[in-house]
DNA sequence: CATGAATGAGTGTTCATTCAT
DNA sequence: AATGAATGAACACTCATTCAT
């Protein structure tokens, strides 16, 4: 309305920039961090690396994160999070894609969003265990809930008679960890578009039609 | 043989004596060691644990190993030993049992033997990654041989018109990681026979013959 | 004098409400920091405790004052100053009221103000001592202050024949030292007008009378 | 028994010789640390410079104490147990001493407890309040005792008649606060036996006999 | 061989002070 | 004048390893 910025409009178009401001910065820590973490593991980062590769000083970090721990906790977040968002239901309508075409694009998004994220990919493939109880309970409870989805779907598709009737709980697991070797060779191996597609209908041609010829 | 000991044959005698004391010894000190790493992870475990542990002087631990780490790369190197000898061919010979079982029982050995070293297996999957670049090699190493072990066996399987022809790599890998996924689980779950037996079948079941009805 | 306010004369009317209102400013902090480092005592008293009790920015407060130290030295004089002033002398005049009622008037005076001040005077007595070399000095002088003032006035009585010729120094010292513990319960007992002539009584009463029955 | 020492002997010779050593390792450090503590104050003293001064490598400092707050807590009890210790009761049986030699004799033990220990006296007087809850709630249980041992000698003298019936409690805190008075000036000048002399005759007039002239 | 007291480099974190806006 | 984000020196404490006994 007014032309000329008032005072408190100018407060505030202040403190909005250095929101702003701060949120960006926060946000570049973070990504440096990551990096770092990836490449040294988490025991093996000192905060002295964290800060080096951020460009800050010591103290400016603990003005973003309360601590060491925090900041690794925060990176971990984004990815479960990521991850669990890239992964949608299964459409079981009259007029839905066919099973198999859901399937592949379901597992191919899945093991895009690892290959896009390979740093924070590796923070959670490998760093991980034993570092301390509430990362693993974070971890446990995301294979958990990645289970869960499994094993559920396959119910559904059992019910529906589209699947055998095998343990249902026991093929989830199955399936769980064949992705996440795929997931972690992709790490290493670079992950080419091609690469990604060749995983995708190796997991979907071996545990939809299995190994035995006909 | 001598009816005298001898001074030098008494020294033999002594130090074959005292070698196989060090020995016992040396056994002692790795097994406990090895149950407190698998409890609390590497990092967290410190020398006063071992050495408290096993009863012995913190100076005593070095005069056994050279380093903390290096107990640990001692007892990782056991394990992956034991593994590989745990694992036998696939016998395709004209008398030979039928493939099913063969793999069956392959399967379920090597199921067993994690189940049965379950300390060992603990620090395998879950402390190792990450730790040092070292342990890294080791355990890449380990799984490449296992995978090549696949390959090679689903190689010689798909020339022999047994199995179909996926892609060799990809789904080694993937039999791979349901393998260590169901190794993992049964390191939480107890592990009883049954178990194991459940985890075999869903294992050949799904990757033998595969989910969809038909 | 001038009919229009030149520029200078605007400045000073400017500046001298400037003045004002920052020597009201700088009042307000010392006042809230008081509080704060009665509280907490000097070394637990962080800088954002100070700036957050005055309702500042961080710095803003070094706009008014050199450093955390400084403030402190400032809020430390300023109590020494009000208990200077708090003490007159004793009237040996001819008119004068009889010597008993003067002394409890001063004594109970002393006592008073630092009741008036807990907070400066919990800062003195409690937080003060080792901080720097330069508090102790300050402290030591004052003390010094007090005890030539008590001296002097023994020395005079003595003279006057008013009282017995004890060592007057090593008196004045017990005198002191006893306001002093007073002075300290005071300060955590609430300390009614009522327990301060209690604790004056007993002050007057012990050091003139003694404690001996006759 | 055995004229040769046995190996169990020797074992039990060694590891007392051990904590003999250990102890005398231990009260090294302590006196050292309390000179360095006293000196600089609490908070102005660095573990590096208690380190410095006992001759040992941090890492042995915590060795032997827990942390810098332990080792500082130890030294105040260690004061305050032996000036416990230098106090006794008043004889007040028939063939006792007088009263006033006794009370003599007891302020000079107090006085000259406390002058033999400076460091550990300047420790407790100076550096002390503010430091650590824990701190103030020792030295406040520490001023209670005092206070109430004095308080009941002041009581039974009461009912003994051998005292007015002035305020106990308040009369006991003003010897208290003289008492403490004194110590504190004998930090700084000294403190030859006559100035403990002269320091004791000056309280015990003072609080005896009162000022005024008769 | 066995011991365990001694070592000291290295860690995560704090906080008084500065300075660009 | 006022702000508060940024700074970095300083700190207490840990723990794998050594070495005199």
């Amino acid at each position: 309305m007014a032309p000329l910025s008032s005072p408190s409009a100018e407060g505030d178009g202040r403190s909005t920039r250095a929101a702003a401001q701060r949120e960006r910065r926060r946000s570049e820590v973070l990504e440096r961090s990551l990096r770092v973490f990836s490449d040294k593991g988490y025991h093996a980062t000192r905060v002295s690396d964290l800060v080096e590769a951020a460009g800050i000083a010591r103290g400016t970090f603990y003005l973003y994160f309360e601590s060491k721990n925090a900041i690794f906790h925060e990176l971990l977040d984004d990815l479960l999070e990521q991850v669990r968002d890239s992964m949608g239901g299964v459409d079981t309508g009259q007029d839905a894609p066919p099973l198999r075409a859901q399937l592949r694009a379901i597992v191919r998004r899945v093991l895009a969003t690892f290959r896009d994220h390979p740093a924070v990919t590796r923070l959670v493939l490998r760093s991980a265990p034993g570092l301390d109880p509430d990362v693993d309970r974070k971890l446990a409870a995301f294979h958990g809930r990645l289970h869960a989805w499994l094993a559920d779907s396959i119910d559904n598709a059992q019910r529906l008679g589209l699947v055998r009737h095998l343990d249902a709980q026991a093929v989830a697991w199955s399936v769980l960890g064949a992705v996440k070797q795929h997931v972690e060779n992709a790490l290493d191996s670079g992950a080419s578009d091609d690469g990604l597609d060749r995983s995708t209908d190796a997991l979907l041609s071996l545990h939809l039609d299995g190994l035995l010829a006909r």
